[in-house]
DNA sequence: AATGAATGAGCCTTCATTCAT
DNA sequence: CATGAATGAAGGCTCATTCAT
């Protein structure tokens, strides 16, 4: 395994491509050899397995997003405006990106039970910063004190990936990231009065 | 297809158990049949194929459940409350029914664009009703007039389904139906100040 | 096994349409049943097996065919006569029953051994026809006394059935009867000079 | 698709043994790998479906012998000894090769109209042969100028076709080759004075 | 005599992975 | 390092036949 030569991303990237535009089930690994222009054999002397493949078409993107959105937030002084920074970059991460969109909303989630257990895994790092932003509004009094935080990571988390994979099934028809400052004003103040 | 015969409920049942605790894919039609102590045609005589088992069993489950879930709602005046119930529903459901929750939550969304096609149109029955109790509550100037309906039907949606998820990857290790205050709190009110 | 009863020429008649509508293998025994208006299992009061309707569709129809080319060949006085009555007649009834000639040029020969053995035992019946055509025209020395009968009778049932084949081929495009004649004296006189 | 390889002409020659042996219907892909010498896969490598084997085997050997005929009627001055020579040599084919007689004559018309349309196309390249014979026989003056081509080639054919099928029937009993000359004075002279 | 729901054996094909070159 | 030909396990589905009613 030598995850740092170029054959590795390049293989990552075909990856990404062939499974966005053949799904999971018809993302054969030869397809996928075909489209970074390497041998069949090849690809297992950077991975393990086809799983490995997808995981860490995860690990790699994931890795990127949550580096960058960290970087982000620490700039902003409020925990609204980190909660508003968080959902403004997970929207336009997958606008940008499309094909990875299909990926995370659709293709990922057509795997077998240890496959997602190690998806939950790379997923933590990005659940992590949530919490640290739900943690950081408490603590300032900008937050509630009465919420759990668990439970407020689940709102946020679950309503952000419902909006994007809606977005997905809906083919991308409307601008995402537009939607950023209603969804925050939604989850900070809730739909009541 | 004959759809109200004994046996056409006796396979769901057996598929539920067994698709739960084998996983989608490890559920062969062998199994399945031998659950339901019927012999591997017989499937065949009330089902088209092995996908049309699973979106039987959704559809099958599903319709109870909103229909339940609307009679209940019904019952209540305030859109609040509305809310609550139908938290308190969807929670009590799936606890009481853990094996069906594994297959709402995981192995439903392991099934391709197709499958997951005809999954969205048995769903939207349900998010129907949600969406109703959203245009009630900001008819009665119970919710604020400010929200977007498809966004509020996303957060409570995906609120309600990434709090589910996570209790079964869980496995169950806690109340479900008791959150469902807090939950609704959190819809109604944010987890701002 | 009660082959007198009329649901016994019902089965008959509805296999004819069947298999020359969808083919030997895409003719179930279900599709037959409910051509012929009666039940699945009724079939098996009547035949054997699957098999045997086949072979008894052959033998129904290639009787009656057999009995009424020999009363018509029992009219004519030369051998050449006898010849051209057997040319036109062969080519008369298939041509009036295109579907019965589906089956016996195409469907019916996509059958195995076995089945291609009782077929010919009842062809048998047709072929001892012939035979006696050919020894009546050498004892009458209207036919070349060198010629060996069995050859002969290939050469004349050989050349009829293949003529068939191709018009069934072509989809019955062009008038088959209206070739006997030049047929006779192809089979009569050869294509030398 | 790869028809140049070793293991292109291993499989097919497989093939001709597995299927004249056991029939086409017994004869299961596995079969043909196991007699083969390869894995089942592999076959899949060189053909498209199971079909595929038994119309190349056909297209190969039709090949072959289509090309063997071409040449030795060509050192041949007059149509009459062309035919004797075709006779000759589909006779003598087939008599070297008896199982791949069991499949022209038998198994390979146990099959759907599709398949058998692709046989026919191969097939065309011999019955061109033979019209060409004929043509030649007649502008030679050698034969008829009255005959119709291709009612005399449907003699022809269906005459050979009908004693080979005779002969593996009846289990190459007697010897084919030296029937060659009855034939041709049949074909040519009719059984007629 | 007639029904038709139920049976269950049987097979083609795919594709992740290996390994000799 | 890289190749790609070869492997072989695994399963969804069909349909002729049966038999309880």
């Amino acid at each position: 395994m030598k995850r740092n030569k170029p054959k590795y991303m390049q293989i990552i990237d075909a990856a990404v491509i062939v499974i966005a535009e053949n799904g999971f089930h018809q993302s054969q690994v030869s397809k996928i050899a075909k489209q970074a222009g390497v041998a069949d054999g090849t690809i297992y002397l950077y991975f393990h397995n086809k799983e490995d493949i997808l995981i860490s078409v995860f690990r790699e993107k994931m890795g990127m997003f949550v580096h960058k959105i960290t970087e982000e937030i620490e700039k902003k002084e409020t925990a609204s405006e980190k909660l508003l920074v968080l959902i403004e970059h997970h929207f336009k991460n997958l606008s940008e990106n499309p094909k990875l969109a299909i990926i995370t909303q659709l293709e990922l989630r057509q795997s077998n039970k240890e496959l997602r257990q190690k998806i939950n895994d790379v997923l933590k790092d990005y659940l992590f910063v949530v919490d640290e932003v739900i943690k950081y509004g408490i603590e300032r009094n900008e937050f509630t004190q009465i919420v759990d935080v668990r439970l407020t990571r689940q709102m946020i988390f679950g309503t952000i990936d419902e909006i994007i994979t809606n977005w997905v099934i809906n083919e991308q028809k409307y601008d995402l990231v537009e939607l950023a400052p209603a969804v925050q004003r939604l989850l900070l103040n809730g739909c009541g009065k």
